[in-house]
DNA sequence: TTTATTATCGACATTAAAGGTCCGCATTCA
DNA sequence: TGAATGCGGACCTTTAATGTCGATAATAAA
């Protein structure tokens, strides 16, 4: 249960295209150095943050990448759906086991098979609910703060010197 | 990003020995035949419960598997810590890069190296927040809840009939 | 004490997913 | 046009989860 190190890659990857808007695009070669990423596996992930909107990429001479849209609307979230995949925390495998018989056979008697059968179960409810805790508190969390947090350390750095 | 199935086999084995208080002990049989899953594998996990104390085995005729305490002090957060380890939801992989001495540098050279050091970094700020809401949600629901539930079910099940 | 029963543990096999590489192709722009 | 750059499919490697087998140890009942 954690989370795979091209999540990493791609949340690292946004911080860099966010620390750098100035310049208009960001090269794969730069990105893949700074990271310290062979450019073939980032590009693959870069490839993934484009299709889902979270970046623009624009091929030939001086091209590259650069955020889709301001860092403040792009989410921790946003970002792990796309790495990660949609797939539920947890999933339940053995739904035709003896034991499920005995926890949820009473309710699909009752018209409630529609609720029932689409996964909400008592083992299910509980991580469902955990589920949507931790995503809420991941689409409260911004690339942009985690911007802000850096600039605030750079700009403590100039004046110090 | 899932739970892996040997935490579904383990709750749902310790779901099984909750509904099962009555009788002493509960084979490995009855267990992998109720779940579903084969004794071999099932046992591992079983061995895991009881290496971390949250059940408790006897070997021997009649012998079997039987909750160690209270089911209402068994939180599916113990039962994920033993099977899924106590990893953390994000560990930076790539700490000696180029851009991790851009975003941490600043912070090292002034005697906040110890909490830094200890991977306090801006990403894994939000991360572990992220994680500390998942655990505290997971901490917050017991295995006795599910038994609760089911109970309700199977009596308002008896009273209908 | 003997014996049948049961859990335990290490070794191994299988499968699925993540991580990573290569190379030909398409697109842009100077 | 042609050099630079991103795209995407095929493929390989590594790692972790899943699953099986068999020998061993512990226990309680007879
Ligand atoms: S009760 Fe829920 S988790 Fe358990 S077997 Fe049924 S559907 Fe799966
Ligand atoms: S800033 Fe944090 S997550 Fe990023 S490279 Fe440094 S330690 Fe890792």
């Amino acid at each position: 249960m954690q989370f795979s190190k091209s999540t990493d890659y791609a949340l690292h990857a946004l911080i860099h295209l966010g620390l750098s808007e100035s310049r208009n695009h960001i090269g794969i070669k730069e990105l893949s150095a700074s990271l310290g990423v062979s450019e073939s596996y980032l590009s693959k992930i870069m490839s993934k943050l484009r299709q889902d909107g979270i970046v623009r990429a624009v091929p030939g001479v001086n091209g590259g990448y650069e955020l889709a849209r301001p860092a403040d609307r792009i989410t921790f979230l946003d970002v792990i759906h796309v790495i990660e995949g949609r797939q539920q925390l947890f999933e339940c495998s053995n739904s035709s086991s003896r034991q499920h018989r005995l926890l949820a056979e009473g309710r699909v008697e009752r018209q409630e098979t529609e609720r029932w059968g689409q996964g909400e179960c008592l083992v299910e409810k509980v991580m469902v609910g955990a589920e949507r805790h931790l995503h809420q508190y991941l689409r409260e969390h911004t690339i942009q703060m985690v911007l802000d947090e850096a600039n605030r350390i750079r700009s403590a750095e100039g004046i110090e010197k």
